[in-house]
DNA sequence: CCGGAATAGTTAGAGATGCAATCATTTCGT
DNA sequence: ACGAAATGATTGCATCTCTAACTATTCCGG
């Protein structure tokens, strides 16, 4: 254990960004629920249909690791949305352990009914606070925060995980 | 409604910003879940200790409210917290409804010796992605975010919940 | 003061998610 | 080429959280 004689001025700074970012992650998080339900769809598919428009006949596990959600819950969101008719599975070709998800039309068409609805909603509770060049900045500081975190789960994050 | 012609330049602006802040929630919740499991706590119970913290004997209903959680939810954490001996309920003496929750010592203990840990890994994180002036800017952007989708939801928000 | 409305808290049921175990298939070392 | 280890996906189980219904108490209008 390291003792830390962090001066208490730089730990109240950080306190108060990690409260501002969960609250405002809470919120968000809030707002979207609300619009998506209209779609009956829930945050979890959602993520997953915007992933398969971008690239279509991804792997579960590929899914899985840029939600950072457990294999098992991805399975079921699949599941779900396969269920209604939004994704089908195809087998993989290359490799028969593998399933390829992709969105069918009537998948293509919720999400895009849905993203119009999400992003105007986005975009007008972010434009109400910051100006565009603000944005920019503020941009400029996720990024190096979040590229930071990314590292520290690399070298201090795994270690951790697995104490015996 | 309010038909949106925005430039997708602002609506990519804004996209990123939002896939940042998410990303960087489940990165901090990622890193307290482990920080906290070698104390026993969930974060949620952290979250709660903390709050009892800075004031004792408040009521479950408080604790919803400022935790932005459900009081079903509230009352089952506080069930475990006093299973686990770390707070206690008490009658309050003006609202025979109410129950008033305490820290005991043990709880105060235990929370003394998590947030130490989970403090100083928050601040090397956090240290290591911004500099001290950056950590500024960001909490005053951050605030300002905050404060308006705050803001959007008294206003915005509530109408669009029962839609019909 | 009485009775309906509001409020504090709990309980029940359902959904979402993570972990661990499992199965099928692929990859790799020898 | 064979067997062990790794990988993709699924399933079972436990946990967390929400919504809704319920009980007990307080508040408030007449």
């Amino acid at each position: 254990m390291i003792q830390a004689d962090f001066s208490s001025q730089i730990d109240a700074a950080v306190q108060q960004q990690y409260h501002l970012i969960h609250a405002i992650y809470v919120l968000l998080d809030d707002g979207d629920r609300r619009v998506l339900r209209q779609f009956g769809l829930t945050l979890a598919q959602y993520r997953v249909l915007l992933l398969l428009d971008l690239e279509h006949g991804q792997r579960l596990t590929t899914l899985s690791e840029r939600l950072l959600r457990a294999k098992s819950t991805i399975t079921r969101i699949v599941d779900q949305l396969e269920h209604g008719g939004l994704v089908a599975r195809s087998s993989d070709t290359e490799d028969r352990r593998a399933q390829r998800v992709v969105l069918t039309p009537a998948g293509a068409d919720v999400l895009r009914r849905a993203r119009a609805v999400h992003e105007e909603k986005l975009v007008r509770r972010f434009t109400l606070a910051l100006q565009e060049n603000e944005q920019e900045r503020f941009i400029a500081l996720l990024t190096r925060l979040h590229d930071s975190l990314v590292d520290s789960l690399n070298t201090l994050g795994a270690p951790v995980t697995g104490p015996e």
